[in-house]
DNA sequence: GCAGTTTTGTTACATTATAACATTCCCGCC
DNA sequence: GGCGGGAATGTTATAATGTAACAAAACTGC
């Protein structure tokens, strides 16, 4: 059995990381499961919550997928670019930008309080190896 | 039965708009069952998808629900502000904002294509009517 | 140790989404 | 008219994602 406190989050974090590119819930429990093959979806979307509040990882709405935070630390909603052929996710901070999104989204009195920002495309890797074809 | 062509798409769209606030492909999916119990989830799979595409409603991924969009005929992703206690979602338009996005998600060669940006928080109305309370 | 709290386990199920193939309809053409 | 090709829809089945609700176990502070 795991040890208790921020144990199972810790494992789940370790998955997320050594996968590099986005996982869904689902991969990271069969991914444990190799080790505890009891573990149940609960557990992983408890942990990948905590993760995630805590600015380590983050969830990628448009994917239904997770992956590891590159900038931790930091605690301003990220930009994430995701590329539809490697998968590839980059992480940005641009605090101007989440500024001006505040802005024109508060406009009409709107209060935010969390910003979604993806951008699906290909990344430059992709883009050249492409080229070179 | 139905008339072909964009039939079911105009019925889906009538769904979305008679409901304002985002709806899943399953809500929608029951409304129409009520005129044609036969209907099924990749019928209205395939409606969504093509009114998404063509910019007459819009997929929060946020909420893995749809919403009529209200600035119909406008071809440049939008700006939607949900609102977590009524669920009205407010749409804006922002080529500057876009265009500031596209460049710091290709400042490493990053070529985007889709842009999804959610705003999570709190309307207007909601703010006004807690702070009467 | 013991009570209270938090984390995790467990079971069961709800929700969201798509694959794969059959059928029906439209449209243009002969 | 009828026929053939393509597109939309129907149909069946299942995959993938996510959560409610309660039980059990482990830490915390006393």
């Amino acid at each position: 059995m795991y040890k208790r406190g921020q144990q199972m989050q810790a494992e789940v974090l370790g998955v997320l990381r050594s996968h590099g590119v986005p996982i869904s819930a689902y991969d990271v429990l069969e991914c444990l499961r190799e080790k505890n093959p009891r573990l149940s979806p609960p557990t992983i979307y408890r942990a990948l919550a905590a993760l995630a509040k805590r600015g380590q990882a983050h969830r990628i709405e448009s994917l239904n997928a997770f992956v590891a935070c590159q900038h931790e630390g930091h605690h301003h909603a990220s930009i994430l670019s995701i590329c539809g052929d490697c998968g590839a996710v980059e992480e940005n901070i641009s605090p101007d930008l989440l500024t001006r999104l505040s802005s024109i989204a508060g406009k009409s009195g709107f209060a935010p309080a969390r910003h979604v920002i993806e951008v699906h495309g290909q990344c430059g890797s992709c883009g050249s190896a492409e080229a070179r074809a």
